[in-house]
DNA sequence: GGCGTCAACCTGACGATGTCAACCTGATGG
DNA sequence: CCATCAGGTTGACATCGTCAGGTTGACGCC
């Protein structure tokens, strides 16, 4: 437990094992509740108030932490965008990895995306959303304005991700990867849908013309 | 501030004062951070223990403040859903209200559906859009398990009313009631159709049958 | 080789908060 | 008139975030 101290020209060690420590104890424990100055200086084998060499309070260290997961959602948002033929189906990896991000870090997700102020990890999404949406306009599979479009998508996958995360014990499909198939399906097809109707065309009569559409794909 | 103590028999008389208190700091400064017990009893004018009178701790506190609010939703939820021909109408309406309520209600949302843990907020919403995706699967609108579908539907209504809340500073349409309807009509049509379809149909293939049916509905 | 200086950390404390044990008080039934 | 008990209060404790000020050891400089 007995740390040496950093030699000079190498405070920056001190800042990432504290990261390490406080990204330990809130995955861990789940909660940021238990991350406390204490047990974060505690771990890192140094006094409470040397946190504040590098953080200017507790939030700033959880938002710091907090942020590193975003590194990987951009890995993965690139990889998933790569070589890919349709713009359809990229925005639809999109949005599978992105609930799937948010499922393999839901400490992070919550802190980031389920509380109030930030912005800069939310951005972060938004941007990617609508990346994906605007090439899908600019190969006509989308119509509309693509920030209003991304908007839609976005709400849906943040709320599928949302959910699971703050209600696990619901009757969730088991099949959890089938179920993000679905939504994510369902949000594409829908935003294709409607952002090629007018507002006024009437619900029920649109619904009724997609039986006829359905049957050409029953086999 | 003084505060005469009540009779026997009406102890209950300070629980409510005590709930009044509470949910007046919680929407005044909108942060349940600054709901301390110490104020919601100063501001009743009474001591700080005396909370624990009629609550077991901060949390339920908290939780028994926020659970009011449903009341309304319920309220909301039963009066749109009354003389709506189509259930399918119908659905579309309880989307509205959804988004509408937790605006509406911002802290109180945020507070039951954002964080872990609780539950039976959650289970009433989710009961809510169960009952009216149930309306649609019994008429033919909608096919498959309602369960899974209302999952579905509920991710999307609770995802934009979550984003609008949490990330109140982004670049969301002026027109926010346009913007909740065009989320929900997407919501609809996208479970409308993807509830008929195989799950291996290719998704650009039908995209591509949607111009033809927009064409329809062109005037 | 002594010496100042500065980065890197520690000690001790403060105010605020949730929570608990113990005490008080005034209306009420017998 | 008195015991009882609902309806509170007082005082304290542990824990938390945070800050002011002290300590220590490496390194450049004469």
């Amino acid at each position: 437990m007995k740390r040496v101290r950093a030699n000079p020209g190498h405070g920056e060690r001190l800042r990432e094992e504290i990261l390490a420590a406080a990204e330990a104890l809130l995955v861990e424990t789940g909660s940021e509740a238990a991350l406390t100055l204490r047990a974060v200086a505690g771990r890192t084998g140094v006094s409470t108030p040397s946190v504040y060499l590098h953080f200017a309070d507790k939030d700033s260290l959880i938002e710091a932490v907090c942020l590193r997961a975003w590194n990987e959602l951009e890995r993965r948002m690139r990889e998933a965008t790569r070589d890919v033929g349709h713009p359809f189906m990229a925005l639809g990896r999109c949005g599978r990895v992105y609930v799937r991000f948010a499922l393999d870090h839901p400490v992070q997700y919550r802190v980031l995306m389920m509380r109030q102020g930030s912005g800069s990890a939310a951005e972060a999404c938004f941007g990617y959303i609508v990346a994906a949406v605007s090439a899908c306009v600019a190969a006509g599979v989308l119509h509309g304005d693509p920030q209003a479009l991304a908007l839609g998508v976005w709400s849906a996958a943040h709320g599928c991700a949302s959910l699971l995360i703050s209600q696990p014990s619901f009757p969730w499909p088991e099949d959890l990867d089938g179920f993000i198939d679905d939504t994510v399906r369902m949000v594409g097809f829908g935003t294709a849908l409607a952002s090629r109707l007018p507002r006024r065309a009437v619900s029920t009569e649109v619904v009724a013309e997609l039986d006829a559409l359905a049957a050409r794909f029953a086999g």
